[in-house]
Formats: C-alpha cells, structure tokens, sequence
DNA sequence: CGGTATCCGTTCTGATACTG
DNA sequence: CAGTATCAGAACGGATACCG
C-alpha cells in the first residue's frame, strides 16, 4: 500500500477542503489527508496480523515471526517499526547477549485491536458466502468464454 | 496486495492444519488460507473507499468515480468487479444508449460497512495521537542522527 | 458512457548475505 | 537473536489509446 517515505504533516486535521454532500468526505483521497495515510497503515495486511498476534501478550521478534506464519524477517521488522512510529506498538530493548527485543501493543494499539477483530470476525463469518460468490462469478464467465 | 489470479479453492473452510495454541491460527498465512485472502482484499483501499460511497446508494460508474476522488479509471473498473466476484457490489447494466450502469451493494456488503466504518471511525477518533506519536519518533530518530 | 488493452514507472516484498 | 543492506522479481497503479 502507501510508501512510508511520506513525512509531510501538512493537513493534520480533518481534510475538509472542497466539501461534497456526503459524510464519506472526511477520509477521502486528498493530497495530506491523515484519515487515508493512517487507514492504508491499519489496515495493512502485515499489521492486521501482528497486532492481532500481540493481543494481551507481549512477544520476541522471533516468537510474532514463527507465529505469522509466511512474514519474512524484512516485512516483520518493516511493520514492527511503522508500527512503533505509529504509537500502536512499543518496543523494548534488553541489553543482554544475545539480544532479546520485546513487543507489546501500547494502550493505543488496544483499542485498535478490537476494531480489527471485528473486521477479522466479519471475514471468518462471511467466508463461505464470499467463496460461494466467487465460484458463481466465475463459473459465469467460464460460461461466457465458452460462446467464443 | 494479492494478486487475483488465484483460483485455488483448496482449503475453503478454516485453514485448520498444524494446530498452534492461539485463537488467531485460523487466519494465519498459510497457502490456501480463505480468511487471510478475503481479508485482503475487503482491507484494500480502493473497495473500502468504494463500499463506503455505496452505502443506501446506488451509484454509477462515472459517479463513483467523481466521488472516489484520485482513483483511476482503471482501478475503479478492477475494484468494483472484485467486489462483484466477491457478491458485495451488484453491477447492472441498462441495454440503453449512452451505456448506463449501475452500482449497489449487496446485503451482504451492507453488512460488511458497518465493520468498516467502525475502522475508519477508530482512525478519525485517533488520528492526532498517531500524528503526535509520529513526530515524537521522528524527532527522536533526527536526534539519533545528529550524533553522527 | 463505461469500459478494455497496453505500456511502463513505482512500490512492495522475498531471498540472500552480512553484523553487533 | 535481531536485526541491516542489497538486489531482483512481482504486483500495483497511472497514463494513454481505442471500442461498443
């Protein structure tokens, strides 16, 4: 999704600007708009699954990476950092040798985690009807190209 | 995110396999997994922004396209038919010329709006924190620098 | 109007190698 | 262990041109 190469703060509010008459109008796709940057982060397929992981327990780099199965070490230490810079996730340093890094969901990162479980949930619940949509669609189709 | 080419149907159901002891295995990474492909897509920002302009509205493609604003012809073209495969978007075309068609969501995406809206609230209610918790990270990282 | 097809630069991501 | 650095391939997404 977005890069993370942005440090422009410009709007920092509400990204009221030429005002339309619907009550969407708050988050869309303006140049600056907060709202936009801050949902492609959220709802980031990487971040979805590490503060899913982090809820009510405090994990090493290694541990949330054996759990999130398939996340390379890269986009593990990519998304823990966003993360971090977000304010949704702290990151402790213990001086030992070896290293032992901890992280853990800040209050912040919380009460992201049940809005999250909710979409999470909303998945799990409707994913039969979303596959049953899907092998509709495209049996259709297949019908379609068969006329060709 | 995902690529859609994928057609696999292998494991539909709940992507039970090697049995972790957490209740977020069932929507972990592994091949084939339903839930972590849905939820790609449905976290995509383009069908969120769509599925939020659609709600108690039926829209037209030029429409949505005005009120989406930033998104290219051919993006708006490649989400609404994902959301189409995914039974969340109706599509209806009017045999009339000039071509109109039109756009609703199915009751299976209205009930995916309000799991969205909750999302998109959380980010407004939040969105100064996270502001504040990126310029606190990013002044320290310059600090950080400066020693160099 | 509402697309489809194509080209092409940008971004994302995984693999690999190396380090304190 | 927990990264960082680098590279290459894949996916994303915009611009453009063309069509029923």
């Amino acid at each position: 999704m977005g890069g993370m190469e942005e440090r422009t703060l410009k709007s920092p509010s509400h990204c009221t600007g030429t005002e339309q008459d619907y009550d969407v109008r708050q988050w869309d796709t303006r140049e600056g708009c907060e709202v936009r940057q801050i949902l492609d982060r959220v709802a980031d397929k990487w971040s979805l699954l590490a503060i899913a992981h982090l809820e009510r327990q405090t994990l090493r780099f290694s541990e949330l990476r054996r759990r999130i199965e398939g996340i390379s070490q890269r986009m593990l230490t990519v998304t823990l950092r966003q993360l971090e810079r977000d304010g949704l996730v702290t990151r402790t340093v213990h001086p030992v040798v070896p290293p032992r890094v901890e992280y853990t969901l800040t209050p912040l990162g919380a009460t992201l985690h049940a809005t999250i479980q909710a979409l999470v949930d909303w998945t799990e619940d409707h994913q039969e009807e979303i596959a049953a949509a899907r092998a509709s669609y495209d049996s259709r189709q297949d019908d379609l190209a068969a006329l060709s």
